[in-house]
DNA sequence: CTCCCCATGTAACTGGTTACATGATTCA
DNA sequence: TGAATCATGTAACCAGTTACATGGGGAG
């Protein structure tokens, strides 16, 4: 079962918001779903060829970027497909489970760091939650997706004060 | 900054543990690290043969691998590097986040669905945890990457509800 | 005039997965 | 004898990143 692409989902979903060129489509990623979603030009231009190439998006010359009704209805497809679980990587813990031979103070700089990494990046969610209105209904699955980051670092600062008793740190 | 490979850290540190050979290898990290590491095998034996040469693992005819005093070094030297935070692509955020276009219907199965992996997952957990002694300090480490497991799972479970409820599913 | 941002793209590379081939050993 | 497991490896493929090249337009 090879593994599909979502950069063509990310697209289309930018695209369906509002047109905007390949350059735009990045920056908002960047700023819209950074902290759960990144693309990079090297995958976005060559995923636009081809979007605009199958139909499902458009450009009008020096027009940006808009999404067909075609694409509309690819973006939908895209969306209903199930989201294939990634195969999990996670360094900090691979690192914690030789702990023993990493030895203590590795393993509570290692603690140190990611809690600090966790706080900086609970900080950066604050003020866009501050500036979310729950009421909108447009807004509120943006909201979903910033409290399920807001979720998980809470949890990782629990877990990280659970592990520094148990590790006696 | 090219990312770098983090196999290496994986198969030393399995080997750091007892000599075995790259099937064990692979049977061992899905064993006790699945839940937050994978290696399959078109990594496995590549890197196996590239650490050989490089002469931190060895390997006595029709014996396993073993690690090499050296090769310790090099493990110590990896899991003190800091684990480079892998660009986020949260595949459910993603779609969660176009749920305007994918429709009261698609979310909710999205959350159903979640939510039964994720029970699955920490059901795995809990007879794993239930073998572990807490006061084996050799088993310390694997009990507190168990527990972030967990961790994370109770934080989604809890997103989930929260999330149901401010979309009214 | 220069610097920065917007904009489009490409080439080289790499980490990683999947699928396939092959054979030894063990065990029912 | 045949199936399952242990074991080693390779080839094809792929998503994705980084770095580079190029140029227009606006601001200072």
């Amino acid at each position: 079962m090879p593994r599909t692409s979502q950069t063509e989902l990310a697209i289309l979903g930018a695209l369906s918001i509002e047109p905007m060129s390949g350059y735009r489509v990045r920056a908002e990623i960047l700023a819209t779903l950074g902290h759960f979603w990144t693309e990079s030009f090297g995958q976005i231009y060559p995923t636009l060829a081809k979007l605009e190439e199958a139909g499902f998006v458009e450009r009008e010359a020096g027009e940006p970027f808009s999404i067909t009704p075609s694409g509309r209805r690819r973006l939908r497809e895209l969306l209903r497909t199930p989201p294939e679980p990634i195969p999990p990587r996670n360094a900090l813990l691979l690192r914690l489970f030789f702990g023993k031979e990493l030895g203590p103070a590795g393993c509570r700089e290692l603690l140190d760091r990611t809690e600090r990494d966790v706080r900086a990046q609970l900080a950066e969610l604050a003020p866009i939650r501050a500036r979310l209105d729950p009421e909108d209904p447009d807004e509120r699955y943006q909201l979903v997706t910033l409290s399920a980051g807001e979720h998980h670092g809470r949890a990782t600062l629990d877990w990280i004060a659970e592990t520094r008793g148990l590790l006696g740190l």
